[in-house]
DNA sequence: AAGCAGACCAACCGCAACATC
DNA sequence: AGATGTTGCGGTTGGTCTGCT
């Protein structure tokens, strides 16, 4: 039988108090990131490891943007959801500065409703029916910029983080006879990563050269593009 | 001002993948 | 090859905040 992932009895729980909050910021800088079964004891914390690194992946990360979304974040988040589901690390990893905590909670509280309140079935990115078969999708008001029209099954979440699973659920969007693929144009522009790429990051690059069967990332001076191939 | 309901968000839990022995 | 340990992910919960009555 495994052990639990910590001693439950010897583990604090609940909100972090900003002298956890340093000791973990001041052994992180140091030691920086890794084995975070060690972190707690190294770092004087009584928690476990787990909950040191969501503490610092969500809310201590020198990187994180944080505030509000912006329209086009939104829009990102919208596409995205509609092309992977529910990946929210992938989708995350699109967005510089957010956390996948930050993407699902953003989703769940804001982005459903409004997909809701457009029409749009948010577990399907469907129309419901008797509205327009193509709706543009553009934040809260139809003048940004981005536009996509999302008529295809999303991609449902698995588990399992197999190099094939983001290839066969893009493909499944695609081989849904029930898609109307002519109505898409995911034009998914980002932004460029930071120029030295986190170990994160760089799998992350390596699961997503996997999609590339199904999408192709294109860089461009200003912006990354992934387009249905 | 008090009570309530809904929204928001940080954190926890369980599971699966991956790594190591 | 199988058992065990670690990490990461997504779903869910529960506390706090905010707006309304």
């Amino acid at each position: 039988m495994r052990k639990p992932c910590c001693d439950k009895q010897d583990t604090n729980k609940g909100a972090w108090s900003k002298q956890e909050d340093q000791k973990l910021i001041d052994y992180i800088r140091i030691h920086g990131e890794g084995c975070w079964r060690s972190v707690p004891q190294a770092a004087g914390l009584l928690r476990c490891g787990k909950s040191c690194r969501l503490r610092w992946i969500n809310y201590l990360r020198p990187d994180l943007k944080r505030g509000n979304f912006a329209e086009d974040e939104e829009d990102l988040i919208i596409k995205l959801h509609a092309l992977l589901g529910n990946r929210w690390s992938l989708i995350a990893g699109r967005l510089p500065g957010r956390t996948d905590n930050e993407v699902k909670n953003y989703w769940n509280s804001h982005l459903r409703r409004k997909l809701i309140k457009m029409g749009i079935d948010p577990s399907n990115h469907r129309l419901n029916q008797k509205l327009p078969r193509t709706l543009i999708l553009s934040g809260s008001d139809t003048s940004s910029g981005s536009k996509t029209q999302v008529a295809c099954q999303p991609c449902k979440p698995k588990k399992s983080q197999g190099d094939n699973d983001q290839v066969s659920d893009a493909g499944s969007c695609l081989e849904d006879g029930a898609c109307t693929l002519p109505d898409l144009n995911l034009d998914l522009a980002m932004s460029i990563p930071p120029p030295s790429i986190p170990v994160v990051e760089e799998r992350q690059q390596c699961i997503d050269s996997n999609i590339t069967g199904e999408l192709e990332i294109s860089t461009a001076p200003s912006s990354t593009l992934l387009l249905f191939r």
